[in-house]
DNA sequence: CCTCCTTCTTGTGTAAGTGACAGTAACTGA
DNA sequence: TCAGTTACTGTCACTTACACAAGAAGGAGG
């Protein structure tokens, strides 16, 4: 089928972050002003090009990250996210997007000064309703990621990501009912949470004076995956009502 | 940062695809034996690289999938897995690999006569444990593609997928067993695949003679997610004792 | 026709988990 | 010390989960 001559099409490796982060309660993605031709002037995810030819996926993802974050590569939590390909995705030419998932500790600072013309923190739901343009399929990778993190969020420990080294309990269910959009019942939360060995571990009883009874601090556990999970509430709709549906 | 001169470096694209199927109650991997080069005469993931610029992944999976099976694209289960690029992982140069699952009913006929070399179902505990050497880091991706089917079988309908579109509940307990690898008790099978509503539908009442009592045969419903989901049994490993570890 | 065999199908009791609910504890500042 | 603020906890009703064994429906063979 394939003779000596033919060749296989080249095509550019570009590597795009989702950056999820909580800023006053709320759930946010980083989204940068796009400087350069295609949709310039447009807000996009931040991403890039590999710098060379032996540079590694995640190491770009790194690279991006750093560049329009002021992060340090530790606190932050980095996975693949998925592939998006299709062909006429980027009207330079056939350039494949390898979208990263990343989510870190509260940054309050809008990021700026980078490469990208401007870079914000703009509200999830801005992004997911559409009220945001976003270049290229980004609202939909932006949508996969959102909706990647809701899902991990039950069997993970990834909430853990949003917050810093020390955290307490009302800080991480502020975490689930950003990012849920939720509202959680508090006393049944400290259950789950402590139900589920190797989630978070207590430090000593240290205090975080904010006006109120001390809370004891948390960090992150060595488990990674959580039992019992955290099952997200369902959203009030989808209801289906199927009567004579029995045996 | 980037000069007009510099442009991002291109990488060449494969297709790789683990695909999955039930053979005499156990599960089983498609692999294949490399005709070309890197690797030649060994075994690995079916796949290929792109076709044209302008082919879409998907259609290429669809395409590798078709080239070494029989298998029409209906009745199979075809999704993406992840991307695997290290810079190291073919010395033919950088290509990257955008990993497909694939799961398709019981194929009793071991492939042949294809463009690669030899095509033969390998248990998939034989490419887990490693006795079958595979090319690349294709364990790397049968493994994941194998846990990602695992996971997948607790909160989704895949499991309709390994079956044809008629099958009975304890062919259903039979996909559950043979990918998990675990027993299952019929009764609580029979109740949970029941009570998750639109993951199996009745049809009329019809038999399958094997020399007992005739089953009743069901065909995959509309719904997608399951809920309910089937929990997978915790495999016996992993018992952490941790003590005076309360409050 | 009866019996045996094989396979499919179902119910119950108990243990654990889940969700709804309100009040107490600990500290700060006036 | 009193009011204000935040952190934390216990119970009860209900649902779900698991362990467990017997009956139903057909085929084969006497």
């Amino acid at each position: 089928m394939q003779h000596d001559a033919w060749s296989p099409p080249p095509v550019l490796l570009t590597v795009d972050l989702v950056i999820l982060t909580l800023r006053d309660g709320h759930l946010h993605v980083l989204l940068v002003e796009r400087g350069e031709d295609p949709f310039r002037g447009m807000s996009a995810l931040p991403g890039g090009f590999l710098n060379h030819d032996g540079e590694e996926i995640l190491d770009a993802a790194h690279r991006e990250l750093s560049e329009e974050t002021a992060l340090t590569s530790s606190w932050v939590h980095l996975e693949q996210l998925g592939v998006y390909g299709e062909a006429d995705r980027d009207p330079r030419g056939r350039v494949v997007s390898v979208a990263h998932l990343a989510i870190a500790p509260g940054l309050p600072e809008p990021v700026a000064g980078t490469d990208a013309s401007d870079a914000a923190w703009v509200p999830a739901h801005a992004v997911l309703s559409g009220k945001v343009e976003v270049a290229f399929d980004h609202r939909r990778i932006a949508t996969d990621g959102i909706e990647h993190a809701r899902t991990k969020l039950e069997f993970s420990s990834l909430a853990t990501a949003f917050c810093g080294a020390e955290f307490t309990i009302a800080e991480l269910q502020q975490v689930y009912e950003a990012v849920w959009g939720t509202a959680l019942d508090t006393r049944n939360f400290y259950r789950k949470v402590q139900a589920a060995k190797g989630f978070i571990v207590p430090l000593g009883t240290d205090r975080r004076s904010t006006g109120g009874r001390p809370a004891q601090l948390y960090r992150a556990g060595p488990k990674t995956v959580l039992f019992p999970p955290l099952i997200r509430p369902a959203p009030p709709a989808a209801e289906e009502n199927m009567r004579g549906e029995e045996e």
